[in-house]
DNA sequence: CCTTGACCCTGTAGTGGCTACAGGGTGTGT
DNA sequence: ACACACCCTGTAGCCACTACAGGGTCAAGG
């Protein structure tokens, strides 16, 4: 199978794949005469781990973490449970976060009916406030999930 | 004002005022002998402005246009409305897809009680599992907020 | 006067997880 | 013979910072 099937196949791009070669979370398959990658089924189970684990929103070097378990069958697998349960809290963390800043825009989004000037315009006037410490965003908690921008 | 003190008045770092200042987000300051810079009350209420845009997760292509608007108070503040309104559904949709994503983590960690060893954990078995087409995760709903690490 | 240390400057490179080229080669169908 | 889809490598861009390197400035203390 050549990297175009693949891609189909696992439902990402080509470039990503080898990304994730150069990344070295995919070994480096065989190659044809004319220096194309040839992949087998190994290969797209690896791929399907990954991608499943993307879809978890793991980050690639908990992926890693997680592929040496998958290729190390006879180790303990108790540190993948905390693994997974650390992402969970960064998830949940970052849950609440987003809420905050859900109710935090419901109500900016109360000031203002849409038909004043922006002089008068009570978002605005809202957002030119200076941030309370309590609105500061908590760097600790949510550390290594991404924002609200995909 | 030196920048050292907007940085501390502001809770951001000083690099990121630069940054700011190299994006057209805040105006060139006047410059002492020592060509350090010099801020007033007005940068210092515009990076505020800033600030509390990004407190609740905006873009800074987002803030370009509020600030815009706070630029230009005789203009009517409707778009103001809808820019809030179209990042408030980012903030909805996010929120969602990490709730999905809680579930799932939720159910994965149940699969292993962590004391298998790799080869018969029920976590690296169900990730193995290729996704289903209900499993991708939606590039559409979400666009332009972050996922689950920040 | 000299040193220490905090602060400031510019410019460049790195982060993560891709994505998008540029500039070329290969393989298949008509 | 040609078009066109596919493949290759390598590099640069995305976002919002962050972290240097390598230098200048300034006030306090000895």
């Amino acid at each position: 199978m050549r990297i175009g099937e693949l891609a189909r196949q696992s439902g990402c791009g080509v470039e990503t794949i080898r990304y994730y070669e150069r990344e070295g979370l995919l070994p480096a398959p065989a190659r044809s005469a004319a220096n194309y990658r040839q992949y087998g089924e190994r290969h797209a189970e690896r791929l399907a781990f990954i991608r499943h684990c993307r879809a978890l929103d793991m980050t690639l070097e908990e992926i890693r973490t997680l592929l040496a378990y998958h290729d190390h069958p006879e180790r303990p697998c108790h540190e993948v449970n905390g693994l997974i349960d650390a992402h969970l809290a960064h998830v949940a963390a970052r849950i609440r976060q987003l809420q905050a800043l859900e109710t935090a825009l419901v109500t900016l989004r109360a000031r203002c009916n849409g038909e004043s000037e922006a002089e008068a315009c009570g978002i605005l006037r809202e957002l030119s406030r200076p941030l309370g410490e309590d609105e500061l965003p908590d760097p600790g908690e949510g550390a290594h999930l991404p924002g609200a921008h995909g």
